[in-house]
DNA sequence: ATAGTATCCCACTTTATCCCACTCTATACC
DNA sequence: GGTATAGAGTGGGATAAAGTGGGATACTAT
């Protein structure tokens, strides 16, 4: 219960799979996930009981605002159901490979409650270094 | 219950292995830990236990706050999860060596619910002596 | 029915993990 | 105070597992 933490350079063969890093398949304890983009530039791999709970509240956002049809319809329509085969990968479908720019050396990072999927060179781009100043919040989380 | 306390020097080794005290190991009474780098310039290694709560609060600060993500992206996609072997050694990987600036003697010192993983050196020049005119607050804690 | 496509399974290589053996230190007992 | 014993820390080697590439079978669609 310690939840997906690390990071790990995976290689994406030319069908499209990827290897989940074994401490994430011991940690999720159960093969079903859904692999989506809900903001870009990456995807997020969620565990089958995590996506319940966002289910859950995108049918509550949709039922109380008409219009979150579109927005649901939009992700919920890219998204898939995933199995790792006997190996361990994922097969990611072209359209996600594309929508977040996947090929060759994929980052599989973990993020708790969840496993998100970059371009690399995107990652080092988005995910900056932590600035000074911005160290206060870390006091109150770790101390 | 009385917590980590003391501090001791080891070798790591080629492999990146440090031995945990006896002492601490008895005093976790676990064999899942969480190494990670919250704050320059050392490493925490939190029982699993604790990293729960720890990972409880990194939850909610990214459920509140949008740009918490790519803070606790950068914290937890550098933090492994370890386990000593049977000689009591934790592994620690190639980065997080390079971001305390590891090599050869460790510090190892406890610091009551966590231990920390020091440069010797380091930890010379940034935790000073006990100076005079501090000193109001300890009677309060210890009084 | 056949061709194209997608999924699953098998085999190999490399790397990491686990385990065994040794030495030194600290403790307890004589 | 000295000696013996047990525990802790350190180094290296072997085995198992993880990642990667390719092939075969089943399914779908035309």
């Amino acid at each position: 219960m310690t939840g997906f933490v690390g990071q790990y350079e995976h290689q994406m063969d030319e069908k499209g799979r990827v290897s989940l890093p074994s401490a994430f398949r011991r940690e999720a304890a159960t093969d079903h996930f859904v692999l989506l983009q809900w903001e870009k530039p990456y995807l997020t791999l969620f565990p089958g009981p995590k996506w319940s709970e966002v289910q859950d509240r995108l049918l509550e956002y949709r039922r109380n605002d008409p219009s979150a049809w579109n927005h649901v319809r939009l992700i919920v329509a890219n998204a898939v159901e995933v199995s790792p085969d006997r190996q361990g990968r994922v097969l990611v479908p072209a359209g996600l490979q594309k929508a977040a720019g996947l090929s060759g050396t994929v980052l599989v990072s973990g993020n708790l409650d969840r496993v998100e999927l970059w371009d690399p060179a995107v990652y080092q781009e988005d995910v900056h270094e932590l600035e000074e100043g911005v160290g206060n919040f870390v006091h109150r989380l770790f101390g």
